[in-house]
DNA sequence: CCAGTTTTTAGACAAAGTCCAGATCACGCG
DNA sequence: CGCGTGATCTGGACTTTGTCTAAAAACTGG
């Protein structure tokens, strides 16, 4: 429900400090993926990640960059979101936050929790508990009349 | 928001009725796939409604499933549920309702709609037009401590 | 420096889904 | 009926996303 600042290129320290702050040893690779990750509010798709990272001259491999997703979302120093089932997305907002999802040209908005109230959250079947609850709300472009 | 009755199989005749409702060509296979999706409320992936299709004599290509499950929720007969990122999911009940998802288990369940209030909806942005509210409740099996 | 552990990597592999071109089917008409 | 035509179906190749493996490389702490 805190506000967050709007995000910007993070340093080289800061990144560490977020890894290691999130029990994650900073390596090369992580801090490289990271950078991408948290360089502004987006949302990335592996393959975007393994692109961005290696187009300039650092690099890492497919494996790893699969990797290091999944343990930062474990971690959870990001978030995955599913809405598009040719693909996850990797999202830097931890901050409770909903989507926008636009079937059409498959762009991806947030909607802040403080903009979207949910009343009456069932609660979850015995034997079980809420881990996170996901609002995705499917846009399309209006038709040209 | 109206009720639905329990679902039960159905007769040839109402799984005809249900297709030609809908605008879609009641073909053999796509009797066997609607009387596979509509005989009972469930979540099936594309690969669980081939099996079930091709278990007893009948008979449908792969290609012809997925081209039917695209159609069918392309005329509003069913509904996809994209919850987890390994497949699809299928709803024969496309009246407004919600999910449970446990993550551990990859079991779907349905909330119905008024269990769950969603309070000031955000208007899509501009030259968009909603589509679809879905929420996901992620849960997952308690910690047996 | 060494030994042990963690991380990275290339490339093989798996699973979900799409595409294609030819075969089949459905249906209206003479 | 028997045809012609468009819609549908099909096997199988293909694509894309993601996982796995076993070996190389990098770290760590002593
Ligand atoms: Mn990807
Ligand atoms: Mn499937
Ligand atoms: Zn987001
Ligand atoms: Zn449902």
């Amino acid at each position: 429900m805190q506000k967050r600042p709007p995000r910007q290129p993070l340093s080289q320290q800061q990144v560490t400090d977020l890894l290691t702050g999130h029990d994650i040893q900073p390596t090369q690779q992580r801090l490289e993926i990271a950078q991408v990750l948290f360089a502004r509010d987006q949302h990335l798709s592996a393959d975007d990640v393994l692109k961005q990272v290696n187009q300039d001259t650092a690099r890492a491999s497919k494996a790893t960059v699969y990797n290091t997703l999944g343990l930062f979302a474990a971690k959870g120093l990001i978030r995955e979101v599913i809405v598009d089932p040719s693909r996850v997305f990797y999202d830097p907002n931890t901050c409770e936050h909903h989507h926008f999802y636009n079937v059409d040209t498959g762009e991806l908005m947030d909607i802040d929790a403080d903009r979207l109230a949910l009343m009456n959250l069932p609660a979850p079947p015995t034997g079980t508990v809420a881990d996170g609850v996901d609002v995705i709300i499917r846009i399309r472009n209006q038709a040209t009349a």
